[in-house]
Order: C-alpha cells, then sequence, then structure tokens
DNA sequence: CGACATCTTGAGAGACCTCAATGATGGTGG
DNA sequence: CCACCATCATTGAGGTCTCTCAAGATGTCG
C-alpha cells in the first residue's frame, strides 16, 4: 500500500484547482463552479501502477485528473497489452460512458503513477449536459478531439518507423502540456517509464531504449528524473514525419 | 466517369430499404420512417475510388450507405496513407461530426467500389436526436462502439503479427456482415483490393498476398471474384490470437 | 543498506519490407 | 467479338528494421 494513497482528502475547491483550470471546463469554471461541484462525489489517492478501471466493466462514474499521469490500455487474448493513450492533469476520462452507462468500455485504465482523481455522478454529470448550454459544447468538444487522437494514434502506429512513432507521441506530451500552461523550460513532469512508452508505440522496451538514447545524444531531448524536456521541437517534428 | 455513376435515382422508401432495415434505425425503422425521411436530401451514386469526404473539412451532410464498401483513411505528411475502418452497407457515416459540426474532420473517406450513399440533413438529424429518444439510443450506441472499434484497431496494430492483424480484419468482416444477415453460405461481397487491405493492417501489399495466400493454401478463407467465403472461423479466430 | 524497478547494452535472429517483373482479370472502345 | 488497357494478384531475391533474450548498470525507495 502507498502510504500516499492513505487517508481521506479535503474536498478540493474546484474554483481553486489548477486542473480543473486547465481542462474541460476551464472557461466555464468560474460561472457553472456550482454546477460542476454539485455532481461531484469525492477524491481518490492512487499509487503507481494501480488499476482504476478495469477492462471490460462498466465506468462507476466520471472522472478528473488532478495530479499524476494515466494511461488507456487494452490486453489482448494473447496476453500482450497495448496502450491506447496517456491522461494528463485536467483532463477527464469515462466520459465516453455518457453515451451507452451500461456499456463496459473495451479498454482499461491504469495509474502510471502517484495519482489524484476527482470523481463525479454520472447521472447529474449526464443531465447537466442535456440542460445546459455551456456544459454540453466543451463535452461534445472533448469527445471529438478523442475521437480524432484515435485515429491519428491509428495512422501513427500503421503507417510510421519506430523513430516517427516515438517522436509523435512526445510531440503529442509537449503540445498537450503546452495548451494548458504547464510547460517550464519546455519541459515537464514525465513519469512514464521505457516500457509503457513502447507499450503505447507498439515497440519492445530495449528498442525504444535505443531510440530516445538516440534522440537525447542528438541533442534533441533530455530526459532525467521523471521529467522530459523538449531541447528541439522542431527537429523532434522533423524526424516525426520522415519515413 | 463511371457509368453507373451518372444519372438521377429516385429517392427510395426507406421502409424498403435491406441497408436501412440493417442498420443503425433498423429496429424503430417502421415507427419513426417518417422522421427519417423527414431528414433525407438525396442519393448520390459514385464509382469505386471516388472521394466521398476530404480529410480536413467539414462534413456536409451525414450519410448512410446504401451499396458497397468505403473505407475511412488518413493521409500523412510523409505521403502515406493510413485506413483506419471500412464502411459496409447499412452503416451511417460522419455520424461523429454531430458532436461539432464546424469540426473539420482528421480523416477522409472513400469508396472502395461502386457505392450508393442517402444523405441527410445535419441539423434536422441533430434535432431528431436531441427531441426523439428512440434517435438517440441507437445514435450514442452507434458512437460507443464505434470509440470502441478504434480502440480495438490501435491494439490491433500494435500488438499482433501481420497474420494476426490480417484475421482480425476477416473476422471483423465477417461479423458484421453475420449480424446484418449479409452471409451466405459464410460468404460475402468482398471489393477491397489486396492493396487497400494492406493500407489497414500496416503492411505492404506483397505481404499480404503472401498470408492470403497461406490462409487460402489452408483452407480457411476463399477468395476470388470479389467475394470472400470464411470457410474455417474457427481456425481463424485461433490464427487472430496467435503470438 | 537491501530490494526492486528501470535503464542500458550486446549479439543474433526473423518478420516484414523494398523493388521489380510477370500473370490474371475485367471493363472499354473499336 | 476481339484487342487493349488499367487494375489487381502473384512471386522472387535480397536487405533491414525491429525483436528476442540475456546480462549488467543505475537509480529509487523504504
Amino acid at each position: 500500500m502507498n502510504k500516499r494513497e492513505a487517508g481521506p482528502v479535503l474536498l478540493p475547491d474546484c474554483r481553486q484547482c489548477a486542473a480543473g483550470r486547465s481542462g474541460l471546463y476551464g472557461l466555464v469554471l468560474q460561472k457553472n463552479c456550482d454546477l460542476i461541484q454539485s455532481c461531484r462525489r469525492d477524491v481518490v489517492r492512487l499509487g503507481p501502477n494501480r488499476m482504476v478501471i478495469r477492462q471490460d466493466q462498466q465506468a462507476p462514474a466520471i472522472y478528473t485528473l488532478r495530479r499524476g499521469w494515466l494511461y488507456r490500455y487494452r490486453r489482448l487474448a494473447n496476453g500482450r497489452q497495448q496502450i491506447t493513450s496517456f491522461i494528463i492533469p485536467g483532463d477527464t476520462i469515462t466520459l465516453s460512458s455518457i453515451l451507452m452507462p451500461d456499456m463496459p468500455i473495451g479498454h482499461g485504465i491504469k495509474t502510471a503513477s502517484d495519482a489524484e482523481l476527482c470523481s463525479f455522478d454520472r447521472s447529474v454529470y449526464r443531465r447537466h449536459i442535456a440542460q445546459h448550454p455551456d456544459f454540453q459544447g466543451p463535452y461534445q468538444r472533448a469527445l471529438a478531439l478523442y475521437i480524432g487522437s484515435l485515429h491519428r494514434r491509428i495512422a501513427d502506429i500503421g503507417q510510421r518507423s519506430a523513430r516517427g512513432r516515438l517522436a509523435q507521441l512526445l510531440i503529442e506530451f509537449f503540445e498537450r502540456h503546452q495548451e494548458r500552461g504547464f510547460l517550464v523550460d519546455n519541459g515537464f513532469d514525465f513519469p512514464v517509464s521505457q516500457e509503457l512508452l513502447a507499450k503505447a508505440a507498439g515497440l519492445t522496451k530495449a528498442y525504444v531504449n535505443r531510440i530516445l538514447g538516440g534522440l537525447k545524444l542528438a541533442g534533441i531531448i533530455e530526459l532525467e528524473k521523471r521529467r522530459l524536456r523538449i531541447a528541439d521541437i522542431g527537429r523532434l517534428r522533423e524526424i516525426g514525419e520522415e519515413e
């Protein structure tokens, strides 16, 4: 048991939450904070490598990630596991379960690091989406962006070299942190092991290690102490598009 | 210009349409046929290899496929093209554009064969979804299934061998035709070239050809005259799950 | 300081690709 | 009805990208 998991957490004020401000409802948070708080249930703390949602089960609630990284994965009958996307602070998850609350989701969600999540009552959340235009827009937008990112991931894995796939992943992380204002000197917290990176790119950890080594040597990225700095985003984009 | 594209087409009666009966609104079609017909615009006929929706443009309408096959693809800056899913008769497309009508979709859609589509007015369609529970359920269900299929595809391409990926694709085609009652002696129309299959599996056409040859030799599939018969679905499933 | 996860590196193998040539097939036009 | 053409399927030889399977190094946390 991770000691950081223990103990109850005071329900934080959504108005004060950096993750909330950067996320789905950042723009309408001030105005609708009471609505958002009205469906919040509680805060969950988890250590690294913990199950959040089990594959093929229904999601019990909607969650927003306050701290840490999560990932969506799908386990195959042959035992191998593919990571389909990473989740960073400010992201809301199991949003697509609003479409069909009773349908089990075909992927699971786990923590990549220590994490803190706020849970929200789905049926209340759902009612808000149906009734409040301020609520509906961001929800639909998030869903559309999510679908777009899945298409992009399929194309990346299917058509790019190992270097290209990894570069695309790193670029995505960079841009998402940039959009949210999480970038410090082009760097950000990166609690993702090379093994997880490999499972996301459809590669082996040994090969990922060699490629990252090359990017470090070339001075394109810096990666140490669970922190990633993109030193040359231009060069990284070139690598992401090469054959 | 394909001669089968020429000439106007009489607006078919949705009640009589085999594709409609098997699709999204099959179950509620009789009851709500007037609603469905109320947003239909016209019928489009296209030859093979024609553009339906260009990548990064907005979808002008909602479409239901009456005849033929289409595919969704994403073209990358390096020139390569990945097929993310195939569309068969009865499928409705650009459904996700209801979420964000003004957002360009990050993938294009093309015909794989001669095809016939019915187009529907999106804003009317959208209103029906908002107002009629019979309309909303199937829509949400289709969207959830679509998201699930994208996850599955990522895992297939990332974690399966070439044989496994192809087997999974063929199994998916088989099951979708089965659900709709399109199977005749375990076979169905299959107007998909090996090159398209390769672009969907993230392989080269030469290698796809060798794998299909092997499956034919083993008596697992029969493929000729644009028709595919799954002779041994059990064996195919085994291949789909092997390392 | 010990235990454990993660990173790093090597050698060898194999799955899949590239490039190119040859054969089918079916639609089109004379 | 036949010749032609475009598209698609098939096959070969050779190369390489990425994997497999270790073993060791480094780092992290209790």
